[in-house]
DNA sequence: AGTACGTCCTGATCGC
DNA sequence: TGCGATCAGGACGTAC
């Protein structure tokens, strides 16, 4: 699923693959639902002809400055992804967004399951949600994740899904984070120790960072297509695989209807 | 306010 | 081998 590491992933894809500079000539939705502002026909009205200037990400969105100082806003959800092909080019089935370029190229959304969203907006922040700090930047330290936690009695994964506590954090870094850290899912936010906070603040960095690394060594090797996914998590997502550092049964639970995985003998 | 759950979606995977 | 059932989950709305 695209969390932090995938949705930039995407936006140095775009980068590299020439986005920005590009102008639009056109848009073409198979499923209008996604658009969510403004209405399809202004939305449509508005991004013609429209220069891109740049790629920049915010958690899991995409932001595309326009040349009016308007901003294209892509949400990617469970299964999106972005590609920039030549029209000539056969699409992929599932892609239910084009927008049409100048150059003859495409910018194709594809989607299979619908959850992606896209916005046009003066200013972006009538559009993103309250956001924490972004985990990889400088105001993600032990304090501020301290803070956003505190009183808070839900399970420190739940917490951790939620975007104003680390924007852009999805199911399975977060997973992975808690391994890391060597915290149980379960356990009630307010309940963690300054040390444990911290602990837990650096493994969040290291996922992130550790894919991040991957990504950008593998992008080279994929292009013209950005890699799809990681295989190489630490906590095995499967039930009873064997802990790499402990030997012991992984063990699966549901935490707010999302699939969680957990080292028994190292998460406590 | 904080917490939890249902909803949107359908391709992929599972089980018989 | 085929086919129906189940799973997957980010963000948001709603309810308590």
């Amino acid at each position: 699923m695209p969390e932090l590491p995938e949705v930039e992933n995407t936006r140095r894809y775009l980068v590299q693959a020439g986005l920005p500079g590009r102008t639009i000539t056109g848009f073409r939705t198979g499923w209008p639902k996604s658009v969510r502002k403004p209405a399809l026909e202004e939305f449509v009205l508005r991004l013609g002809g429209r220069r891109m200037e740049a790629v920049h990400r915010r958690a899991k969105y995409i932001l595309v400055p326009l040349d009016t100082g308007a901003t294209l806003i892509l949400h990617l959800g469970m299964a999106g992804r972005l590609r920039l092909q030549p029209g000539s080019q056969p699409a992929h089935p599932l892609v239910h967004h084009v927008f049409f370029l100048d150059d003859g190229s495409e910018l194709r959304f594809q989607d299979g399951r619908k959850f992606g969203k896209l916005w046009l907006a003066q200013d972006a922040m009538e559009v993103l949600p309250a956001l924490g700090p972004e985990p990889l930047g400088e105001g993600f330290t032990a304090e501020a994740l301290a803070r956003a936690l505190a009183g808070r009695i839900a399970p420190v994964k739940a917490l951790l899904l939620e975007q104003s506590v680390a924007a852009g954090m999805g199911n399975l870094y977060a997973d992975e984070s808690l391994y890391l850290a060597g915290i149980h899912p379960l356990r009630p936010a307010a309940g963690l120790s300054l040390q444990e906070i911290a602990r837990l603040r650096d493994a969040i960095v290291e996922a992130l960072t550790s894919a991040g690394a991957q990504y950008d060594r593998s992008r080279a090797e994929s292009w013209p297509d950005p890699p799809l996914a990681l295989e190489t998590w630490t906590i095995p997502r499967q039930l009873a695989a064997p802990c790499l550092r402990c030997g012991g049964s992984i063990e699966g639970i549901r935490v707010r209807a999302r699939s969680t995985y957990f080292c028994p003998g190292c998460q406590e």
